[in-house]
RNA sequence: GGGCGGUUAACUCAGUUGAUAGAGUGCCAUCUUGACGUGGUGGAGGUCGGGGGUUUGAGUCCCUCACCGCCCACCA
């Protein structure tokens, strides 16, 4: 083995390796449980970021894991490349607008870019040495699976649970396209309330100047009138009521009564709802065509009329005095100014106050009535929330943030777009009545643009037909991804498990769980693996923020490895956000260092070990009665009778293994590697080479037989504490398998083999006084002695060689045995002349 | 306003079911030709955010407050 670990080339090598013998191909009929892995389908949005590296590890990390504890993993990779963050992406690298160009021509610039950046993902996956099988990607984009979901779709139109309604939506005006619930973000902006009068009919003689007066009394209202305070002041025209509470005593006499709008003079009426709360502003809003999600509800419950005031791309309608044509925030401030000319503003306060933003742009979000398509998510809440108790959440409380959402939903989800870079809604309209035409089954998958549809319309028997023009929300494809593994010929769902950030648990997490529910009547999976953030610093996501090119990713891989990067992913607890600084990484690249020395030291002495090409370690593995140490009459006419340190150094790596596996199947990677940490740093290195070396260069003194039970539980050891460490670090642990230990072992890569198995639950709750918990006492003892001689020296300023001439041991009577039995050890390693047993 | 996390050594964080507070980094000292100076060994360093309570005993359980972060609600 070379002196230095050359990343750069083994890596490199290795995963070539890897994907040369199909080591990680996925088998349906391989022997063990199939364990199925949902991880998300990146969408692309053209930043390739170390928090993508993060939570992508921690799970490829589980697989490696399953896939060692004998599962058929499988473990397909997916790119969710249709959608608005791919449209965005193309607008501002080419400094387009969409609508701008031919839609053909748009969509073909989306699809190339797509491309691009999947490959660069995908280079990205590989670099990381991820196992999974590339045979099983799937891409939204692609033909196989738009047909799965607009055959999904077609499926909840024919349940009921897919509808087409015109009614107000959410509308970014940005984007021009309506969006859901789940796409607001809130973002803090400045405004103003500003208080206007309302002047009841027929009281027009009380002029609004005299209205000020009573401002100065708390907005204490004035027998004629009623002043609202409003951030909205543009809506004016829309106005189509006034709300109080009917509790509130102060205007208990007004209500049905009608008021005139300012400004525009028209009237009316004082309507009385709960919603109306008493102490925000003066107690009186006013409902406008739309200013909040409130106003909407009001004009469902209420019948109100609808006055457009504002067009799809943000502007003021035509009909609309003084400020049309204006935008929103424009027309806002031209309408304060004319209140204020006309004496109609009565007072104006600055606030900053949270509104609802498109997350994809971050621009203001208006309601505006259009007719789209919707799942109905608001009246299976319950089922939903229901769903979630059959779920095994990791870390637990994040099912806290799905329940809170789920209680919190107030819109069914809007899934039509009027985007063009997405799945078409296989759906044509009758130009007569407009009634819905579905694409039959065979037609899909199938752009209704693109074909003309003939026949005549079942309701009014018309022959002409508009087709769809608007693409699925692309959650509404990426919330199928069970069914778009299952393409493959599988039965998966529910899958074993789902693997995904904290901030899509509203989005994909919920919306797969609730197609999971109108399709199969199942929870999509068993159990979900919830990552957190890497943070640049405090509270900032390392995505969002700039002058992060040193945390580039595939940077860092280039100077640090991916083997570093993967162990110091390791390093968080699920869910929780990390804060990432290249820092960091001179922990993981120490131990990359010690592993391979380590290595080298081991496997320099084991070169003239005998060992029969039988999987020996493999064997040994299986057979956990070793634990009693009768070596006489093992199968392995090989193996020698062990000294009590070599059975100690064996029994850890057991132990670890046991209890690493435990923590992983809790997916609590970095606990997990914690514990083989300790065994590696501690047991192995610190003290175990320590002891045995002398053992392992002089067999005239310590004899032949004594030489060949170190190597055995050299080599042992050593593979076995690679075959933990090889989850986290795939590359460097395979190197060294090939390099030696593949000479000896039969399995083509360490990433095949498995892990020593659990102990019998039996030995586990047993009684201290097994053989196997002896032994570890003992090891202990040992280490208790070394450390005590350390201390010793190290207080003295003498060398570690310095030689004693006399140490005393102090040992229970059930150790003195095997004490005794390393006393050539001890010598060695403390350099003392001779050595003392007492009890 | 509702909820969830966090607050432990100078720094980054572990601390399972209550019983002398742990690791790594950093610091100090020291060792060193047989895996590793990208090293070994040892040491110093902590009122476990504050305040109450339960208990023989609380970092750990309960209440309360503070600060940091996130999620949700708040657009009159």
């Amino acid at each position: 083995m070379e002196k230095r670990y050359n990343f750069t080339q083994i890596e490199k090598r290795m995963q070539e390796f890897w994907e040369r013998e199909k080591i990680y191909a996925f088998d349906k009929n391989a022997p063990g449980e199939i364990y199925s892995i949902d991880t998300p389908p990146p969408t692309v949005s053209g930043s390739l970021h170390i928090g993508h590296l993060f939570s992508y590890v921690q799970a490829e990390i589980i697989a490696r894991f399953r896939r060692m504890q004998g599962y058929n993993v499988f473990y397909p990779f997916g790119f969710d490349d249709n959608g608005l963050p791919t449209e965005r992406l193309v607008e501002r690298e080419e400094g387009i607008r969409a609508n701008a160009l031919p839609r053909g021509e748009f969509i073909e610039k989306c699809r190339n870019t797509a491309e691009k950046y999947v490959n660069e993902f995908k280079d990205f996956w590989k670099t990381l040495g991820f196992s999974a099988d590339w045979s099983l990607e799937y891409q939204t984009i692609n033909p196989d699976v738009r047909k799965i979901s607009q055959q999904l779709f077609l499926e909840l139109v024919k349940s009921g649970k897919a509808y087409m309604k015109e009614s107000p939506v959410l509308w970014c005006a940005e984007c021009r396209t309506s969006i859901a619930q789940a796409e607001l973000e809130t973002a803090d902006i400045e405004s103003a309330y500003v208080y206007v009068p309302f002047v009841l009919a027929g009281n027009e003689a009380e002029n609004a100047a005299h209205m000020k007066d009573h401002m100065s009394e708390d907005a204490k209202p004035n027998p004629a009138t009623l002043i609202v305070a409003t951030t909205r002041p543009e809506l004016l025209y829309g106005c189509v009521c006034l709300f109080v509470n009917p509790s509130d005593g102060r205007y208990k006499d007004f209500i049905g009564k009608s008021v005139k709008v300012p400004l525009y003079d028209y009237e009316i009426p004082i309507l009385a709802d709960d919603k109306a709360s008493i102490d925000k502003g003066t107690g009186v809003v006013m409902c406008a065509t739309f200013g909040d999600s409130t106003d909407a509800e009001w004009y469902a419950e209420h019948e109100l009329p609808y006055r457009k005031i504002i067009l799809p791309d943000g502007t003021i309608a035509a009909d609309v005095p003084y400020i049309a044509g204006l935008h929103v925030r424009e027309a806002r401030a031209a309408t304060v100014r004319l209140l204020d000319e006309r004496g109609l503003l009565l007072k104006s306060d600055n606030i900053v106050h949270t509104v609802g933003v498109h997350e994809r742009c971050g621009k203001e979000v208006e309601i505006i009535p259009s007719r789209q398509w919707y799942i109905d998510v608001l009246t299976k809440r319950d089922e939903f929330l229901k769903a979630a108790d059959g779920i095994n959440w990791y870390p637990s409380q994040m099912k806290n943030r799905y329940i809170a959402w789920v209680e919190n939903l107030k819109w069914d989800w809007c899934i039509s777009r009027q985007r063009y870079f997405g799945v078409p809604f296989p759906v044509w309209y009758c130009e007569e009545c407009g009634a819905p035409i579905f694409a039959r089954p065979e037609q899909l998958p199938v752009n209704p643009l693109e074909i003309e549809l003939c026949g005549t319309c079942d309701s009014c028997g018309s022959t002409s037909f508009v087709p769809e023009s608007a693409v699925f929300d692309t959650w509404a494809t990426s919330s199928v991804t069970p069914q778009i593994n299952e393409r493959l010929g599988l039965e998966l769902t529910p899958m074993s498990m789902r693997t995904q950030a904290h901030e899509i648990i509203r989005t994909w997490a919920f919306y797969t769980i609730v197609r999971s529910l109108y399709h199969t009547g199942n929870i999509p999976w068993k159990d979900i693996m919830i990552c957190g953030w890497v943070l640049a610093k405090k509270g900032e996501k390392i995505g969002k923020s700039k002058n992060n090119s040193e945390s580039e990713p595939k940077a860092l891989i280039e100077t640090h490895s991916a083997d570093v990067l993967r162990y110091w992913t390791a390093g968080a607890r699920l869910g929780m956000d990390t804060f990432f600084s290249p820092d960091e990484l001179s922990i993981p690249k120490r131990f990359i260092t010690k592993l391979w020395n380590a290595s080298k030291f081991a496997i320099a002495h084991l070169q003239d070990f005998d060992i029969a090409d039988s999987d020996c370690a493999d064997c040994i593995i299986a057979d956990s009665d070793i634990a009693d140490y009768d070596c006489a009459d093992s199968p392995f006419t090989d193996k020698p009778e062990l000294l009590p340190i070599d059975r100690w150094i064996i029994e850890r790596v057991k132990v670890t293994a046991d209890r690493a596996a435990k923590l992983l199947y809790e997916y609590e990677i970095g606990s997990a590697r914690h514990e083989i940490d300790g065994l590696f740093w501690k047991d192995f290195c610190d003290n175990y080479i320590e002891i045995v070396k002398e053992r392992l260069y002089e067999p005239e003194i310590h004899g032949v037989t004594e030489r060949k039970s170190a190597q055995y539980a050299l080599y042992y050891a050593l593979l076995n504490i690679l075959k933990l460490y090889s989850i986290y670090v795939p590359h460097i642990s395979e190197y060294i398998y090939q390099e030696f230990f593949r000479r000896h072992e039969k399995t083509a890569s360490i990433h095949k083999t498995l892990w020593v198995k659990p102990l019998p639950v039996e030995r586990l709750a047993g009684e201290p006084s097994s053989a196997n918990d002896r032994i570890i006492l003992f090891g202990e003892k040992v280490k208790d002695v070394m450390a005590e001689v350390r201390r010793y020296k190290s207080e003295r300023n003498l060398s570690m060689r310095a030689e004693m001439d006399e140490l005393v041991i102090k040992t229970e009577p059930e150790f003195a045995e095997w004490f005794r039995l390393t006393e050539k050890d001890l010598k060695a390693c403390t350099n003392a002349k001779e050595i003392i047993f007492t009890t």
